[in-house]
RNA sequence: GGCCCAGUAGUUCAGUUGGUUAGAACGCCAGCCUGUCACGCUGGAGGUCGACGGUUCGAGCCCGUUCUGGGUCGCCA
C-alpha cells in the first residue's frame, strides 16, 4: 500500500473537462471499474461528483501498469497525470470526452468484493444494503439524497436566517409527557430511579422561548417517538421547527410559503406557485376522505345517505339510521380497468380499513350492472349516478358504515389506492396544500373521554371558545397542516398563550389543576410572566426530502436508518449492556428477548 | 397485537405434477487480449434451497411451527 505523503488532489472525479486537455491534475477515489486489455488498462475512478477514466498504455511506466493491472473493485486510489482528449467518446459521462494519462498511481487501499455492486439503482435487498449501510452510501442515487438532504437543511438556514429567526438549541434530555407518543427514556444516574424522556418535539421549549422575547426561532432538531415504524415514520426522525411572536395564523402560513417556495427552487429547480390551495378540514374529510388528500388527481367522495336512507338494502339504511353515512368515489373509466376480479381486491383492501364490504355499480355498453341491484328501484339507481356524476365506462365504489370515519377512512384509502393504480400520481407534480380548522379534540374510546387531536397548547378558533366546554366534537382549532401529494409535509398551530386559557384547555381535556401543574407547571407559571402571542410549525425534514428526491420511504433519504423492528442492522442495535452498567443506574431488567 | 407479501450461489432471479448431479445472468478467480467504457474470449470456483418438525420410497416444491425482512391496520397528543 502506498501513502498520501506529499499528494495533493487538484480536483474531483467529476470535474475535468475537454477543456483541461495537456493540464496536469490529481484526483482521489475508488475504483469504480478496472478494464484490462492487455497492454492498455482503463480505470474508471469514482467520488462523489462523478466518473473519470484513467489511462494506462504503452507510454506508461511499467511499475504504474502493473499497479494498475492488480486494481480491483472499490480500491482506493489517487492518480496524477495529464488530461488528453479520447479517441473514442462516451457521451454517458460529463468528463467523457477526457481521459487521464497517469504518471504517478498510489494504491491507498484495497477493497474485498463487496457483497453487492456499488451501482445506481440497485434492486438488492434492503437488509442487506443496511448491513453495510457504507457501501450503500457509495451508490450515485444515495449520494444525490444525502446532497440533496444538506441542501435543503442550507437553504432552511439561509431562509429562516434572513427573515430573523434564531436558531436554538434545546435539550435533548427533557421530561417525559404522558400523552401522545411513547417516550424513549433515559435512565438517570444520579436520581436512581428517575427518567429522563428524549423529546418527541421541543414544542415547550420553543413556546417558552417566544416568552423569553426571541420573537423568531427555527430549529433542525432530531426527535424520537418509540411507536412502530412505517415507510414514513422512524423512531428517530428530523423536524425543521420554527416558532413566531406576534403572529396569526396567515402570517405563519405566509412565511412558510415562501420558504417552500424558496427550498423548493434552490434546492430541486421547481417553480411552486404561491399561495397555496387551502381547505378546511372538514371540506377535505367530505371531499377526500382525508386530512392529508392527494390533490394530484380528482376522484372526489359524494355523499348519498339522502338518495339511499330508505331503499331496500340493509347495507345502507342500517348505517344512516345510524348515524353513519354512504359514500361513493366514481373511477373514470373504472369498468374496463376493474374487472370482477379486481374488484374483489379493493374489497380486501377497504376491509383492512375497518369497512365491512365495498358495493360497486359498473356502467358498460349503456347499461349498468352492480353489487346490490335487486334491492334497488331504478329511480334509486339512476339518482346514484347521478350524485356519482357518472358516465358510461366508469366505475362506482360505494362504503357504508355506522361511523363516519369509518366510511371516510376506508373511501380515502381506496381513492389513494386507485389514483396510484391509474398512474394519476405522477412523482414530479407538486400539489401543496394547506388544511385548516382542525378539530379541537376527538373522542378516545381507550380513554374513554376526548382528547387533544394536535396537543394541549393549541389555540382554539375565536369563534369555537365557548366550545371547548360544552360542544368538543365541533371544536376547531387554530392548528394546520402543510400537505403535498397526500403526505402530511408538517403541521403546526397558533397556540394558547393565556394562563387563563391553558388551565380552560387542560379542564376540557379532563385533567385536574393538581396534574396539570403536575406534568405542565413550568409551561403554566410561565405564561403568568406574560406571553406574546405567538404561533409555529414544524416539517418533517425525512419527508420534505423524500418527496423532492422522488423516494418511496425515508430511509432513502437518512444515512443509517432504522429497520422495522426499530433495530439497526448495521451496529445491531439496541444491544444488551452490561451488568455493572444496570447497577449503576439502579436498574433491573426481568423480560429480555432471546 | 392483527392481516398481507417475500426468503434458492456473493447479488438478482428461474426451478414443471414431489423424482437422477438444483440452473441462468451479473459478480468473483485464472489465462489471453492496444481503445475499452455493462470491454471481449476461454476456463474455473462458488449452494445447510432462512430454520425446525411432519407427510412420503423420495421434499427447493406439500403441511405445521418458527425466524428474518418489507407493506399495512392498530398506534403515531
Amino acid at each position: 500500500m502506498d501513502t498520501l505523503k506529499g499528494f495533493k488532489r487538484s480536483l474531483y472525479c467529476g470535474e475535468p473537462r475537454i477543456e483541461n486537455v495537456g493540464e496536469e491534475v490529481s484526483v482521489c477515489g475508488w475504483v469504480q471499474r478496472q478494464r484490462d486489455l492487455g497492454q492498455l488498462i482503463f480505470i474508471d475512478l469514482r467520488d462523489r461528483t462523478g466518473i473519470v477514466q484513467l489511462a494506462f498504455d504503452d507510454g506508461t511506466d511499467r511499475a504504474v501498469f502493473e499497479k494498475a493491472s492488480s486494481a480491483r473493485s472499490e480500491y482506493v486510489l489517487a492518480a496524477k497525470g495529464v488530461v488528453r482528449e479520447r479517441s473514442s467518446k462516451n457521451k454517458d459521462i460529463p468528463t467523457g470526452e477526457i481521459e487521464i494519462e497517469v504518471k504517478e498511481l498510489r494504491l491507498l487501499a484495497g477493497a474485498e468484493t463487496p457483497p453487492f455492486e456499488i451501482v445506481e439503482n440497485s434492486d438488492v435487498n434492503d437488509m442487506l444494503r443496511l448491513k453495510y449501510r457504507y457501501l450503500d452510501l457509495r451508490r450515485p442515487d444515495m449520494q444525490r439524497a444525502i446532497a440533496l438532504r444538506h441542501k435543503v437543511a442550507k437553504v432552511t438556514r439561509d431562509y429562516f436566517d434572513e427573515n430573523g429567526f434564531f436558531e436554538i438549541e434545546t435539550p435533548m434530555l427533557t421530561k417525559s409527557t404522558p400523552e401522545g407518543a411513547r417516550d424513549y427514556l433515559v435512565p438517570s444516574r444520579v436520581h436512581p430511579g428517575k427518567f429522563y424522556a428524549l423529546p418527541q418535539s421541543p414544542q415547550q421549549y420553543k413556546q417558552l422561548l417566544m416568552l423569553s422575547g426571541f420573537d423568531r426561532y427555527f430549529q433542525i432538531v432530531r426527535c424520537f417517538r418509540d411507536e412502530d415504524l412505517r415507510a414514513d415514520r422512524q423512531p428517530e426522525f428530523t423536524q425543521i421547527d420554527l416558532e413566531m411572536s406576534f403572529v396569526e395564523v396567515d402570517d405563519v402560513i405566509a412565511m412558510n410559503e415562501g420558504f417552500i417556495k424558496r427550498v423548493f427552487k434552490e434546492a430541486i429547480g421547481v417553480e411552486v406557485e404561491t399561495p397555496f390551495l387551502r381547505m378546511p378540514w372538514s371540506e377535505a374529510m367530505e371531499r377526500f376522505g382525508s386530512d392529508k388528500p392527494d390533490l394530484r388527481f380528482g376522484i372526489e367522495l359524494k355523499n348519498i345517505s339522502d338518495l339511499v336512507g330508505n331503499c331496500g338494502f340493509k347495507v345502507f339504511t342500517d348505517p344512516v339510521a345510524a348515524g353513519g353515512s354512504v359514500r361513493l368515489i366514481s373511477v373514470p373509466g373504472g369498468a374496463e380497468s376493474f374487472p370482477r376480479k379486481k374488484i374483489d381486491g379493493l374489497v380486501d383492501f377497504v376491509k383492512t380499513y375497518g369497512a365491512k364490504g365495498l358495493a360497486w355499480m359498473k356502467l358498460s355498453d349503456g347499461g349498468m350492472t352492480s353489487s346490490f341491484a335487486k334491492f334497488m328501484t331504478e329511480e334509486e339507481n339512476a339518482a346514484i349516478i347521478e350524485r356519482a356524476e357518472a358516465k358510461d365506462g366508469d366505475l362506482i365504489l360505494i362504503v357504508a358504515d355506522a361511523k363516519n370515519e369509518t366510511v371516510f377512512a376506508a373511501l380515502g384509502a381506496l381513492r389513494c389506492e386507485i389514483g396510484k393504480r391509474l398512474g394519476l400520481c405522477k412523482k414530479d407534480d407538486y400539489k401543496f396544500l394547506w388544511v385548516t380548522e382542525f378539530p379541537m379534540f376527538e373522542y378516545s374510546e381507550e380513554d374513554g373521554r376526548y382528547v387533544a387531536v394536535h396537543h394541549p397548547f393549541t389555540a382554539p378558533m375565536d369563534e369555537d371558545v365557548d366550545k371547548l366546554e360544552n360542544d368538543k366534537a365541533n371544536c376547531r382549532a387554530k392548528a394546520y397542516d402543510i400537505v403535498l401529494n397526500g403526505t402530511e409535509m408538517g403541521g403546526g398551530s397558533i397556540r394558547i398563550s393565556t394562563p387563563e386559557m391553558q388551565q380552560t384547555m387542560f379542564r376540557a381535556l379532563g385533567f385536574t389543576d393538581e396534574d396539570a401543574q403536575e406534568r405542565f407547571g413550568h409551561l403554566i407559571n410561565a405564561f403568568k410572566y406574560g406571553a406574546p402571542p405567538h404561533g409555529g410549525l414544524a416539517y418533517g425534514l425525512d419527508r420534505m426530502v423524500m418527496l423532492m428526491a422522488g423516494a418511496d420511504s425515508i430511509r432513502d433519504v437518512i444515512a443509517f436508518p432504522k429497520v422495522q423492528n426499530a433495530s439497526e442492522p448495521m451496529t445491531a442495535c439496541p444491544d444488551v449492556v452490561e451488568q455493572k452498567q444496570l447497577d449503576e443506574l439502579a436498574i433491573a431488567v426481568n423480560k429480555a428477548e432471546e
